[in-house]
DNA sequence: ACCTGAACACCGTTCAAGT
DNA sequence: ACCTGAACACCGTTCAAGT
């Protein structure tokens, strides 16, 4: 019923609801995922809380929009026609700077990976795997490997925006590596090496470089 | 102050504390993450909810408490002694079935991912990369992509659990297949190809072959 | 058709008061 | 030292009443 509502609704005035994605996106970019409420939202559109749901289903459904709002134009502005390999990178590189600049998204998808953007992600990617030589049968598991890939990373710059108000990741990393060289020695060498490393890597090149690793990986089929 | 308050407490009452957590997972896994309440787990432990403010800090101290309480359990089993592949593989297959059994916890593990289960999946899968002859240099992005990729999967299985009270996740992906082949196919060639596979594919399998995949990508370097 | 805003049924968290 | 449970300050969502 609500479904049908929101959906009738939504074709006569496709400009209120249009603004309605737009002012959350405004609110959750500028204040964070906490202060997204349907109050906030009403009084920055000065109406009624309880008018929002006239157009929109559930916070959720909201989120959702949102989140596929801000994807949708990144895979727009990808050039499909590009090599495969360099797609592929394309792709993951704008989903990871779109994540980068609003963090919540990285939250959203990881939350709900079956809406719209994330589906587009899938074909995006796995539609290349063809033209690189991928078996048939291995396209599925290359398709979801990167997909997978791509939402966990953003699920954790996620998380580390969500505790950072201020951009000072930097100063955030040194104290995550601090813990590590606390810890027993023995018991974890791997850290103690990889601290001096979590410390000062480049956020982009990490990302990019574990795509190349599943595009290596993928190549070996 | 809360803090101190929470750890002198621990010290002298761990059974409380301990106690606290696995009523926290009892009711986790019998009615989902909805169903974690403050004042449902006092009813549950028979005392006033804010009794569990003085062994605990937050709502996300004890979701972390208890992520890390299966995490740690699941890590500790793994021969860490096997051949580096197989150990890795270990490893990945068990948080990947800890996630199946306790759904909440791929949620937990995405949110927060400094935590000590993900740090510690960190030390058990990077660990083993010395082993498999990977350059020093390359360690950190492999291990750093092998943790993304499960954390990514960790979070979709979570999400799907989170809508699907029941186990008839087979229906579901009837459902999202078939909305795959409802989408224009020269837009999305590649969804159509593989809504087959989407049907009828084993997840244990394709969380598997992300992991060789990643492995391959390794072993080239 | 769409908006208003009070009301409902919850939350996490705090805190004076107890033992 | 630890527990009690009412109280506080919020939420998302609903719905009678308006225009």
């Amino acid at each position: 019923v609500n479904a049908r509502r929101a959906r009738r609704a939504h074709r006569r005035t496709p400009n209120r609801g249009h603004r309605i994605v737009e002012a959350a996106i405004a609110i959750l970019d500028a204040e964070g995922e906490g202060a997204l409420t349907f109050r906030a939202l009403a009084s920055h559109l000065a109406t009624g809380s309880g008018a929002i749901y006239w157009h929109v289903t559930s916070k959720d459904d909201l989120l959702a929009a949102s989140a596929e709002a801000v994807i949708s134009a990144v895979l727009a502005a990808v050039d499909g026609s590009a090599d495969p390999k360099k797609a592929i990178r394309a792709i993951a590189l704008g989903v990871f700077d779109a994540i980068d600049a609003h963090p919540w998204v990285g939250t959203q998808l990881s939350r709900e990976p079956w809406q719209t953007a994330v589906v587009q992600m899938f074909e995006g990617m796995g539609g290349k795997l063809q033209a690189l030589g991928v078996p048939r049968r291995a396209r599925f598991y290359a398709a979801s490997t990167l997909v997978s890939y791509v939402l966990g990373l953003a699920g954790q710059y996620a998380a580390a925006a969500r505790m950072l108000p201020q951009p000072d990741r930097a100063a955030f990393l040194g104290t995550v590596a601090d813990r590590w060289v606390a810890l027993a020695p023995e018991k974890y060498p791997f850290l103690h090496e990889m601290s001096a490393q979590l410390r000062d890597h480049d956020d982009r090149k990490q990302f990019l470089a574990g795509v190349d690793l599943i595009l290596a990986g993928i190549a070996s089929l």
